[in-house]
DNA sequence: TTGACATATTCCCATATGGGAATATAATTG
DNA sequence: CAATTATATTCCCATATGGGAATATGTCAA
């Protein structure tokens, strides 16, 4: 099974940093005729076009024509779904002093077994 | 050009249905081994520790060796970039008063120039 | 009408994908 | 040692991709 449709839902039409930067955009100036975008993004037109239409395809833009320009808006409460999932983990990081402390309560216990001082192939993960 | 690495950042990341439901799982349950996952997930095994690949390379998550199996755990604060970039649009849904209130502001100070639909499609200036 | 401008669409292709299948690696047990 | 268990890795492939290039569509102006 290949990768899922950028389209296929907004986690995945946001995944390219240039839609999130149309996002942006669009998020400062209200609306934006795809030449405005054009120009401050620096890609090509055809591109600006596809990743707006992926935008459109997932509801996250709207579009409404003036003139011969499209005016690109941003339909902001389909980023919901992003924020809701994510902000489930939000209090993981604001209590950071408990969580370190946790961490250290569970190093030590899973200090019983003791891996380590062989050849080492891959040493575990490191983080923050 | 291709679509961006999975591995690329934390967005791509979390693009993947699976790997969310992985992360999803390691908030839930602090450490889950593979096969917990595999178990929870009813995912082949392989593609779980492919999807666990992806998260540990983007750093999402760490594994700790624990006799033959390997627990993985949750780097909640790596998720930030993602909440905090779709927090900035929060206010769009979140406080609608202040959002309507905003509107009237920024219309008053747009309604020195009038756009209008009708003959002048010229320059259509946005305030940021 | 023709021409200029704004945007969208089509065709092309190198690349990454997620899962299937098989295998490799590692650790435990007998 | 061999066998079992747990996990990772490799090879395979159909599929979607993002941009380049060219073209189509749509809209205004003269």
């Amino acid at each position: 099974m290949p990768r899922a449709s950028t389209t296929s839902d907004v986690f995945n039409a946001i995944a390219e940093p240039r839609r999130r930067q149309i996002i942006e955009l669009l998020s400062q100036h209200r609306n934006l005729a795809v030449g405005a975008i054009v120009l401050s993004l620096g890609l090509p037109q055809p591109a600006v076009s596809k990743h707006l239409g992926v935008l459109r395809e997932v509801g996250l833009v709207s579009v409404n024509k003036q003139g011969q320009s499209r005016v690109y808006e941003l339909n902001h409460e389909q980023l919901r779904p992003v924020y809701d999932w994510v902000k489930t983990f939000e209090r993981h990081w604001d209590r950071q002093l408990d969580r370190i402390r946790e961490r250290a309560e569970k190093r030590a216990l899973a200090n019983t077994t003791q891996p380590d001082q062989s050849t080492d192939k891959t040493d575990q993960k490191e983080q923050s």
